[in-house]
RNA sequence: CGCGGGGUGGAGCAGUCUGGUAGCUCGUCGGGCUCAUAACCCGGAGGUCGCUGGUUCAAAUCCAGCCCCCGCAA
């Protein structure tokens, strides 16, 4: 089978490798997003996908627009079977979706019909989700709205970090894609539409998602914590500037009888007023301009004042 | 030249604007106290104040250049 494939960042690196090794299976080539300037110094770097698609020796198309004529050029002369397409980063237009005479094979973060959109997996996590999972799918001219091929099911780790859950959910992807593939050559997946009813969204995380709510129970802070990383991170403001914090829901018998925000030093330990009377225990803290430290060094150098309280 | 913060004994910070013997919390070492504690008390060691140059009677502090770290933005 001849396929391409489309995909930008590390999550889809897993089934792209997976992708090479297959026997039965050609990647003609691989389109992913231009390479970019990134980070402070605006250093021009290659997309994840792009780095494993030159390792292997594949050509690699990276256009600016994908809604081009030199792009619907580029899939026709290729005269792919399939486009497998995972995190791309682009809406694909109907009239490439017809190219290809077994369609674009999508692998998507979730349960659909469930967090559809770019941020699946950090949704999830943020809403207190224990399990999710991963679906692939035909693109259809929806967002992630096309018939369901395979779905698997994916426990989360009470502590786990959308961080963590991406990398697991990557790899755990890889082989899905394949089965697919195959099943799906042979004639033994019957696509099934959507329960578009059921359907919920998981839109690209801003900025601002990272802000921290007091006034949500703990066990809530702490998930929503787990959700953003790695970015945006779960901040809130201190002294009028901004602060990453890392913490845990904090064992405690009693009510914590405090506003919402408040820093309540234990000794070595720090604690933070949460809702409904509860607290979160700080593990480390990052003020802007200063490196991460341990919430105990966070304490020897801020001399908190009794009441202190995080802005917001 | 995208914007901004920072580099001070082993750790985290204050001091810099308003130059004039290097400070706080902690750690460490020695001693003491206590049934006990988020323990406490006394004493000691440990610093080229990122680097280079300049101004000055005098620079952590003012000026110039350089190195490194970080937040924002992309």
């Amino acid at each position: 089978m001849r396929i391409v494939f489309c995909g930008t960042p590390e999550f889809a690196v897993p089934a792209l490798q997976a992708l090479l090794a297959a026997p039965d299976i050609t990647v003609a080539a691989v389109v992913t997003q231009p390479d970019r300037p990134v980070g402070r110094e605006q250093q021009w770097t290659a997309p994840p996908v792009k780095r494993v698609a030159l390792e292997a020796g594949v050509h690699v198309y990276q256009p600016e627009k994908i809604n081009s004529e030199s792009a619907h050029d580029f899939f026709r002369r290729l005269a792919p079977d399939a486009v497998v397409i995972i995190a791309y980063g682009k809406i694909i237009p109907a009239s490439l979706l017809s190219i290809p005479p077994l369609g674009w094979i999508n692998l998507h973060a979730s349960l659909l019909p469930k967090y559809r959109g770019a941020a699946p997996i950090q949704w999830a996590i943020i809403r207190g989700e224990t399990r999710t999972g991963l679906t692939t799918m035909k693109i259809d001219a929806g967002l992630d709205t096309g018939p369901i091929l395979l779905q698997k099911e994916i426990a989360i780790g009470p502590d786990e970090t959308a961080a963590e859950l991406a990398v697991r959910m990557a790899r755990e992807g890889a082989p899905l894609v394949l089965e697919t593939l195959r099943k799906l050559a042979a004639g033994e997946i019957v696509p099934v539409e959507q329960d578009h009813e059921q359907a919920t969204f998981a839109p690209m995380l801003k900025k601002e998602h990272g802000r921290i709510n007091w006034s949500q129970p703990a066990q809530q802070v702490y998930n929503h914590m787990r959700g953003v990383q790695p970015w945006p991170g779960a901040f809130s403001n201190f002294r009028g500037k901004l602060c990453h914090l890392w913490g845990r829901p904090a064992q405690h018998e009693r009510p914590v009888v405090a506003p919402p925000g408040t820093l309540l030093p234990r000794g070595e330990r720090l604690w933070v007023a949460c809702g409904e009377a509860t607290a979160l225990e700080l593990e480390t803290v990052q003020m802007e301009g200063r490196t991460r430290v341990s919430a105990a060094e966070f304490l020897r150098g801020a001399r908190l004042r009794p009441g202190e309280a995080f802005e917001s």
